[in-house]
DNA sequence: AAAGTAATTTGATGTAGATCAAAAATGGTT
DNA sequence: AACCATTTTTGATCTACATCAAATTACTTT
């Protein structure tokens, strides 16, 4: 069951017709193999990108070179690097494909010119972001302030039930926040 | 040096004067005493706050009944509960002044209504979420899963040099997600 | 299938910060 | 000033999770 680029924008907030033709135009469809970096740090996030199928993940890299993941997306997410896209400034973090993948991508000055010309597509523009953004990182943020590393992991298998299939448990453990070590003993309950 | 509601407006993203007069009839001027409730948890959020002086915290009641404040806000920042205002569901958390403020308050449905009204408002609204929003969050997530208690402090007392005059230090190591005890001895300089 | 590399697990030990208990400092009230 | 409540500090101990090192398992590539 794919879902269309329509159906995506659609399910967001509905538009008429001919703004939602004139938007489709915007967005170019890519297919990346696994491991392709959609952004690197020092680059400017130009880009939103909306994907049908496949696996994302978000990461910093610190000063001792260590990669600490910030972000999964799998199958229908949308994806950016929100703070360098919004204030066009180089990137902190990387954008890589965990998996080969399917995604429509726009421009931010696409998205900048939509919204100057056509009123009902700011208001989608802002449904995108109250909707798809502003709960998942209040609740990320959550997480990480309230929950002990057993709890995120738990959480993590709720969100995604099938993750340890599709993602290494070095990705995951970096994600939530601990080493290999303790993810491998809370898998075996020994924590 | 007390700024008007018109220059905070006007700050985000300058609107013509039609619009703008209409907007800051949308608001309501508040003073309220140290200690007063903005929101309490079970409420759905129907305001967003401009306070232009004064002091706010936001706070989680866990199960055992602590409070864990997720949150600050001094003098000129913009309040409100984002998931429960957005999502227009019951509130999680809880937001209190900790000292005599002032505040202007809008409502959700004024917000809606100027929206569907004026396409210059809601490009002022994406301003607002992107530029006074976004950038914040992304941040507070990344302290939380990146830095010590000790660089937490210390990048809180960079924000606000003298925040430790105006609100206690429990509260500030609430927000820090530490103990009284450890914040005590991290600002005598033994951890 | 064998070989080599990377991912995961297991065990031993270390540490940042929590918890518990009590003392000291601070602040508001009469 | 004296009193009470609250906040902050200090010290002793405990714990969740990190780190380090080695063994095991799984995944590629020939």
């Amino acid at each position: 069951m794919k879902v269309s680029l329509e159906n995506i924008i659609q399910q967001i907030l509905p538009l008429p017709q001919d703004v939602l033709k004139e938007v489709v135009l915007e967005f170019q469809h890519l297919e990346y193999p696994k491991n392709y970096f959609l952004l690197k740090p020092g680059k400017i996030c130009q880009h939103l990108w909306f994907m049908t199928n496949g696996a994302v993940r978000s990461f910093y890299t610190n000063e001792q070179g260590k990669e600490l993941n910030t972000w999964f997306s799998l199958d229908a997410q949308i994806i950016t690097d929100t703070t360098s896209f919004v204030k066009q400034e180089p990137a902190l973090e990387s954008i890589q494909l965990l998996e080969d993948s399917e995604l429509y991508a726009i421009e931010r000055s696409s998205i900048v010119n939509l919204l100057q010309k056509h009123h009902i597509f700011t208001l989608w523009y802002i449904k995108l972001v109250e909707v798809h953004y502003i709960p998942q990182t209040e609740d990320r943020m959550a997480d990480l302030q309230f929950l002990d590393a057993k709890q995120r992991y738990n959480k993590l298998l709720d969100l995604y039930p099938c993750i340890t299939n599709r993602i290494s448990l070095g990705h995951i453990s970096s994600y939530l926040n601990i080493t290999p070590e303790t993810l491998s003993r809370i898998r075996a309950g020994k924590l």
